[in-house]
DNA sequence: TTGAAAGCGCTAACAA
DNA sequence: TTGTTAGCGCTTTCAA
């Protein structure tokens, strides 16, 4: 409160000491005797002095930004999603006195991820959902910055972390199996993400023995309301949703054709969100924390940027919430 | 391509000039002789040569960063207006070079954009929404820092961007009220928002000679469906909801119930949004712009950083949209 | 029209 | 344990 600009020069003349003590008392480099050190420390609190990140920036090579990439034409669903994550990214980042840098990428235009890079406004990049043959992971790799993904990928060197959607789903498929079921459809969302192929693989596994038919790339209401056509046409047993948008989606339809959950058909989504919550009956789903990948995301990053080795790999678990609309 | 990190010293020798000269050749501030001039410009786009904005940023006092505050515990539809507005702030900031440096807000704690104002990692912040008794207004403020508000304040003196919220709801409502409604009911969420008290009063104006209702504060589930079964139970004729996911869930209430629209009740939103577009039957609903709400709040805000004097109050548009739930 | 030099506020060898 | 002295890469007076 006291002062407005105070640099490290003022306090080291105000406290007849060098610079280099000041600087050191507060970065805790270097040796210092206690004394002056608190003496330094005291001032600072005192006179309210905060140390000016550009210059320090300038010196290191460092900018105390970490890059954070999302899709810009999510879904409301999955803008839900993004929000957690980057909620667990920001609660690590803060405490590393980090900020967090927002890029947009729409469809497969990287051009905002490009400027933030060659302007080197970060120190690393999290990036919040991979595709196949992602450009952003390429334009990454080729700038040698680190960086780690939310989300699988195949590209070689590449840290991740990830729910483990695949396996997740293969656990819940196999219970559906084993309640009897003789037939089961899957209506997925968009295959270049990383994420429906590891669930429509988990599908598979899991249904294994049974009759199984997988609608891909169903976005728009139409293509997922065609796929229930065809499907109740079909007498499948069960409806699998890809994710909690197309359930949501899928149920409104079932209401709206008067077929009854779980006797008309069964219905189960691979994700859980808000927006499936309050349906009746409950949903069988699997249940994610978003926010502890964004946290683990960010925490690697960070060890990342300070040079230690991680895992080029994490997986986070999961949760099978059997309910009343798998009976 | 060619270099990796090119410096403004590397120019300056490589072409036999001063660094002054490379400076100037960039920026267009101060007299040059077009040749040298297109000579640096060259050079610099053969060898993709970027300048260090920590540098330029230290020797200017500017980060080439804007602030962008949001509640970090919306509801899953306000994220969409949220990430459309901040799209808009994105187009516009890129455009002059600038990132987004984004700050959540819990609650009332603003410990993020205080972090954000101490370190002097922006220059320049954009408020995502107000409230009334606003901290983070007054932190922004207090700290001297051009900021601009998306949402209405009362505070003095502070720029603000909004969409003409009031006016809106009231010609909404004042057409419905042509249509002969006896008897309408409002259902509204956090009356500390001021969104909330603008929506109300439009409405109130609007309804004026209709006997209304107004319910308040109702945010989870449970008490916005009670406040349609009071609502129904004093046979109201209208029941008009102060924002989408209010309308979301008084629609599914009424599916539930059995209450037809119009026929029964009849319902209109003051705010659409993909939630509820598509119902059956349409909604009768305000339509705004919330990416060019962004796109204005960032332009004025550069406006602000470069010194020029704005517009204190600025209101956009909006559509009122008339569908069958209000025939 | 151009250049020399000081400085933005901090860090980090290297000395003392 | 502390201080001296160069930088980090750019902008900006002030001279030439």
């Amino acid at each position: 409160m006291t002062n407005e600009n105070l640099t490290i020069d003022d306090i080291a003349r105000e406290l007849g000491v060098s610079k280099t003590t000041v600087s050191r008392s507060i970065s805790g480099k270097g040796r210092i005797s206690e004394t002056t050190r608190r003496r330094v420390l005291d001032f600072i609190e005192k006179n309210n002095y905060k140390p000016n990140l550009m210059a320090r920036g300038l010196a290191q090579s460092r900018t105390y930004n970490i890059g954070w990439v999302v899709p810009g034409d999510s879904e409301m669903t999955a803008l839900s999603f993004f929000q957690q994550c980057m909620l667990g990214v920001i609660d690590v980042a803060t405490q590393a006195d980090y900020d967090l840098l927002i890029t947009t990428i729409f469809d497969h235009n990287i051009g905002g991820l490009l400027r933030v890079l060659d302007n080197q406004k970060v120190d690393g990049v999290i990036l919040g959902q991979t595709l196949t043959q992602d450009p952003a992971i390429r334009a990454l790799k080729k700038s040698g910055i680190p960086f780690v993904t939310v989300g699988s990928t195949d590209e070689k060197n590449v840290v991740q972390v990830d729910h483990d959607h695949r396996n997740a789903c293969r656990e819940l498929a196999s219970i559906l199996k084993l309640k009897g079921i003789r037939s089961s459809v899957l209506i997925a969302g968009a295959e270049n993400k990383v994420v429906t192929q590891a669930r429509r693989r988990g599908f598979e596994e899991g249904m294994d023995g049974v009759s199984t038919t997988v609608y891909m790339n169903c976005e728009r209401t139409e293509e997922i309301e065609q796929a229930v056509e065809d499907a109740l046409r079909s007498k499948t047993d069960c409806i699998v949703c890809e994710d909690d948008r197309i359930c949501y989606i899928v149920l409104g339809k079932l209401r709206r054709d008067g077929v009854p959950i779980p006797s008309g058909v069964r219905v189960a989504s691979f994700y859980h969100s808000s927006l499936i919550e309050d349906s009746q009956p409950a949903i069988t789903s699997l249940l994610y924390d978003p926010k502890a990948l964004g946290a683990t995301a960010c925490r690697t990053l960070l060890a990342m940027i300070a040079g230690e080795t991680t895992e080029p790999r994490q997986l986070l678990g999961y949760e099978v919430m059997l309910k009343a609309s798998t009976l």
